[in-house]
DNA sequence: TACCAGAAGTGTACGTTGTAGACATACGAA
DNA sequence: TTCGTATGTCTACAACGTACACTTCTGGTA
């Protein structure tokens, strides 16, 4: 106890600010992407923004594609788990999870930019992950649909937050509202009277208002989703397991597995699940 | 007529070779792209494939991005037009046109790294919305949903497209096959015990033969659309132009706009159209 | 108290990238 | 023949990710 500075900064949470960490190069990393995009996060830059040389941010992270990897996982928050309801509600909470998927996009657009690269997924996207497919599984569709369901929900969140980060992104890199931006492009419209359609639908207003194309596409494709799900209880005529078609008996009880193999599959799954 | 040698040349399309033109280099981008990925196309590295300095490139075009515009449309080829057929086949016309989207993406899997860049959308990548306007134009959806609709089913084939485009780059840089790559994820696989449904799932089989993303969401979406229309054909309660709901007057027959602005709207169509 | 191994941070350097700017050449019209 | 314009070349710069060798700081053991 010779030193009390010392020791005051170790207990007061000052502690952990100097000297770098794992965690201390994570959060920067996400603050500065989301202050001025995902091509402001160079090495240098974020150094320098912790007060370190660049190479002092290899002493905790292997190289830049990690730290991205670490960046994702990072702004996944938790998705509170289901409190295991009745199989009814799914279309409500299928619904909510889609928002927060799509709501985290909002909150860092430059995530957009980070899906082209080949991800070790971490423990919260996971976690977000587990959580949807939870509930999609409470429909009874064949293990195959889950995750393709749980996916295509994903990917639409992915791609409606692609197509407006477009508009912040520009915003901020020329400083020109992206509404002032196509009014310029006078050049570009005056060629748009060879498409008839396009043209149409423009004069009938289709952009005046347009549709969120998030919402829109989730309603279209919770629709979808449903109308399988109902089609998928109504008759026994997918396999339960892998959903290819099973052929009707001629006589006795309809099948319900395609072949031996799934049976055997949906009995060993049973009998752990 | 002095000089045979330059008239043979001239004549017999070696004309175009010596000497650098905008389509000289976008094709050649597009090659190289194709054959080496994206990060493969740098300036220095095109001209060399050109046999011409780096430099040489900006006399015919100002800078990498316009390039990336350039190439982009390059690769859109022309979809055939509509023979104006019945409303009725909308969904089998829909189901091809967006699996020709598809198409551009595996053929040239650059495309999804390109998307996060605000583009000035060229004559070829219009002309393909036009047609996929013109199919769903045909469902009588209001405008605004023609629109959202299509723009959601090219979301879904860049969705996609990005999902596989992953293994493959990955495959090409780091020269292990998808397959072997998740294989070696041992570590990664030992923490998924903590996530009971993705356990449970991948039990049953999802993972064994899992579904092409892209057929699926294929199928929800139109699903999702079909259930629109017939929506939309039954009840008047949705404006004709906007979408959005409209009073049922007390009595009387049903209004088919929303307000006076709507129906001026639809009246100016009509006369254009 | 002395020591020393390893962690943490620094400094320099290399090979890339996109592109600005000055210079050279070649060609078509006057 | 001359001259403006289009085209291609050369050199140079700032920024990038990161390899490698160096110093400094710290915590456990003799």
């Amino acid at each position: 106890m010779a030193d009390p500075e010392r020791s005051t900064e170790l207990l007061w949470g000052t502690g952990a600010r100097r000297g770098l960490s794992l965690e201390r190069i994570v959060r920067a990393a996400v603050e500065l992407a989301d202050a001025e995009g995902l091509a402001a996060v160079s090495m240098r830059r974020l150094a320098e923004r912790l007060g370190f040389t660049t190479m002092a941010l290899y002493r905790h992270v292997p190289g830049k594609t990690e730290l991205l990897d670490l960046m994702r996982d990072a702004v996944h928050d938790e998705h509170e788990p289901s409190g295991a309801k009745g199989a009814a509600e799914w279309r409500a909470e299928l619904e909510t999870w889609a928002r927060r998927e799509r709501e985290a996009y909002r909150r860092h657009p430059w995530l957009v930019e980070t899906v082209d690269v080949r991800h070790v997924p971490g423990p919260r996207a996971v976690a977000a992950f587990e959580r949807g497919l939870e509930i999609v599984a409470r429909t009874g569709l064949p293990p195959a649909e889950v995750v393709a369901s749980v996916e295509l929900l994903a990917g639409l969140a992915g791609s409606a937050a692609r197509q407006s980060a477009v508009a912040v992104r520009a915003e901020r890199s020329t400083g020109v509202s992206d509404q002032e931006w196509w009014n310029r492009r006078d050049s570009l419209f005056a060629h748009f009277d060879r498409y008839p359609t396009l043209s149409r639908l423009y004069e009938q207003g289709a952009y005046d208002t347009p549709l969120d194309p998030f919402e829109f596409g989730l309603q279209r494709v919770l629709d979808g989703i449903e109308a399988r799900v109902r089609d998928e209880s109504r008759d026994e005529s997918k396999c339960e397991v892998c959903g290819r078609p099973v052929e009707r008996p001629a006589a006795g009880r309809p099948r319900s597995y395609c072949s031996p193999a799934c049976r055997q599959r949906a009995y060993r799954a049973r009998r752990s699940g």
